[in-house]
DNA sequence: AATTAATACCTAAAATCCTTAGGTATAGTA
DNA sequence: TACTATACCTAAGGATTTTAGGTATTAATT
């Protein structure tokens, strides 16, 4: 009923792939998308999303803008011209794995 | 070049999967036939397996029978009632999430 | 003959990544 | 006024995997 939890290792891709379709995204804007993106299928938590942002930040990924909309801080992040790089690698890595699986555990009895 | 990383949560369902086809299999042929089944594209660690293997059977997933063949121990597993059940929980949960991440990330920007 | 590779099992420490469960603060709605 | 949504955060714990060993037998290679 709930919602599918993360598979381990796959929430880096899923940042990267988002703010390499939308220039810069909040991480609030993130949970909201994804939980869009996928109907409610797949729900990232707070806890997870912080720091993984906070690891490609300092992993030099990714950038931080901050802002002030309405008296509440937004910190927008974007991707670095290395972000953008490993974005291709994570997604290619991801995608390979993606279709492996499918091909172990796809495939009927 | 080498071979993709287990996506943490996977292993347990590929054991499942690879069982409801087989009847019954020993560690280290499992650890083969991932590595035929995938041509060298997933290798699953040992020390990864033998813990697994051995938490299913602890929760009543799996049974074992050990078995000698040319002097050398075997342990086969194969599913319990219970773990025949788990199978079919544990490969819709899995390939619901490979198709929403499929619609995650599949499509190109 | 001796070393290496393959078969077959195992464990323990460390690393990784996520969940759970909090906490702060502002703004809007019931 | 209390709850919900927005928006950030961290720390403890759990789950799962990697890394790096260990034992023992048999087959292949040097």
């Amino acid at each position: 009923m709930p919602n599918s939890k993360l598979y381990k290792g796959s929430l880096t891709t899923i940042i990267l792939k988002l703010l390499s379709e939308q220039e810069k995204m909040y991480g609030y804007e993130i949970t909201q998308k994804v939980k869009e993106l996928t109907k409610g299928e797949l729900n990232i938590t707070e806890g997870a999303l912080y720091p993984s942002l906070h690891k490609l930040e300092a992993n030099g990924l990714l950038e931080v803008e901050v802002v002030k909309v309405d008296n509440r801080l937004r910190k927008y992040y974007k991707l670095t011209n290395n972000g953008t790089k490993e974005t291709v690698n994570k997604l290619e890595e991801l995608q390979s794995y993606l279709k492996t699986m499918q091909s172990l555990i796809g495939k009927l009895a």
